[in-house]
DNA sequence: ACACGTTACGGCAACCGTAAGGATT
DNA sequence: AATCCTTACGGTTGCCGTAACGTGT
């Protein structure tokens, strides 16, 4: 069983005929009668039924679709090796927020084509490992895992994270509060697998553990909604509320002695070349 | 690009190796070599990078990924041709309430393995048209479709629909109404795509028009717990009903002077040979 | 020296086009 | 007679194993 001889069997049976078939791909007609004979006797089944027109058996009528995907696939495979196309991905808040801007100026100045995928952080780095992108920018980015020595991680932004209270909260409006006075508070989580946590427990220290996450919401979007409305306060990018802050329908609240700060990076693979269009985009993201 | 090619090239990708990859593959190791330089040559892309251990090119990650879904559907579809399994379909009805045990007791006496799928009319004949199953137990087959013609079809009963109301309807316990009165009340309509609109019509004569379905609820469960629940009355199937007439939940009601039925069918590839399982299936139900 | 991948080479099978052969309309 | 698929045949190519050859440890 091999491509060439599936190609033939397909055309026979969208064409009705080994004619037509033979003519369709440029083939003599012979060739093709042998592509779907050898076809038939690697299989050990009759696939086609000779007649005025010539239709699939009963029993190869499933085989149809196989056949038509795994061309399809093949198909798919070899583009997957010469798109020149770069493919950035970036975590929900970076993505939101952040690498926007830097990638569309990016396509304009360059000339490169491009596309941004914007998904959780988990999955950005799946699709990574996976081939699907080529540059990640994350929020999170697991280097003890031992897939990531195939990777090359560069610290690109460090963000401040900041609390903010919603404006019916008693702490709206004021500067610092003192943190330990956060065990108080309902905490709002975001999306999840996102380092929140680990900054968090880094930053606060010895109060780490006695913060309670009250909501895991899903995303920074609903987390923000929920401060406004009461729910509770949370800790998110200062990139991602700085409209809201503007406008006043957050408020942003200092901790004493506390600063949160988030790695955002750069993820590529090792090894690339540097004329490769990932390595351009991580320096002139770098640059800006 | 073949599919050897590509699984010496996965073999390799696997075992990290070309030496390891010739000894699970179980051919020479020069052969993989030229496999894999082959299907680099074709694609025109290095796909392996070569070391003390071999490990996939960074371009080439993807196309991991899509050469094992090639294998993976190459095999399927080898298999989809030599499954020796009797595959019969039934739409919702027919298979909840009359086929399964045909199907089990065949399968008993016969010793023939099979699997029963139930889905949807108009699912169930889809897999029929795509070869996914070999007989199909339907409530409605288009024979209008062209398509239809690469089929054949039986009659296997002729179940009749009823008028069931819930125990608090006022026509509950009543033999006999007359049919006009239905235009007054709620007709719940269940799964679409059945053919029961058409049974209607042609049942119902010049009322037909006159009813109105107030609610398509997408399955016979669902409308008869609306039936029980009060929210209308509706025509089904008897067989889904049997237990409930008899444990007084549901209550059936005769329309005067009118008989709906509904012709359930047997649908098999024409052309199939008289040693095929689902003739045999065919003539078993048809026996019973 | 050893393990590993590549290159070289030869026999065999596969492939494809031309040409001729049946079958059906 | 025309159309269509199959069979037959020959030149070319591809495939795979053995053996020899680099290379790095």
């Amino acid at each position: 069983m091999n491509l060439s001889q599936l190609k033939s069997f397909l055309a026979v049976v969208d064409t009705g005929s080994f004619g037509a078939a033979s003519r369709e791909l440029g083939i003599s007609q012979p060739a093709v009668s042998q592509h779907v004979r050898k076809l038939e006797q690697s299989l050990e089944v009759c696939l086609i039924e000779r007649g005025t027109v010539c239709v699939p058996t009963h029993r190869a009528v499933a085989f149809v679709r196989h056949a038509r995907t795994l061309i399809e696939i093949a198909e798919r495979a070899r583009l997957s090796l010469h798109s020149d196309e770069l493919r950035v991905g970036a975590s929900s808040n970076v993505g939101t927020y952040l690498i926007q801007p830097i990638f569309a100026q990016f396509m304009n100045e360059s000339e490169i084509k491009g596309k941004l995928t914007i998904a959780s952080n988990p999955e950005v780095a799946e699709k990574l490992q996976q081939g699907e992108i080529d540059v990640a920018a994350m929020e999170w980015w697991n280097e003890a895992d031992p897939e990531s020595r195939r990777f090359h991680n560069e610290i690109w932004r460090e963000e401040p994270l900041v609390l903010i209270v919603g404006p019916g909260h008693r702490w709206a409006g004021r500067r610092l509060v003192q943190a330990d006075l956060l065990e108080e508070e309902n905490l709002l989580g975001g999306e999840s697998g996102t380092g929140t946590g680990r900054v968090i427990s880094e930053g606060f220290g010895s109060i780490a553990g006695k913060l309670k996450v009250t909501q895991v919401l899903g995303s920074t979007e609903v987390v923000k909604e929920g401060v406004k409305a009461g729910l509770g306060v949370s800790l998110v990018l200062r990139s991602a509320v700085k409209e809201e802050l503007e406008a006043g329908s957050l408020y942003q609240v200092n901790l004493r002695g506390i600063k949160l700060k988030k790695r955002l990076q750069l993820i590529t693979s090792s090894n690339l070349p540097e004329t490769s269009c990932a390595r351009k985009f991580c320096e002139y993201a770098m640059k800006i």
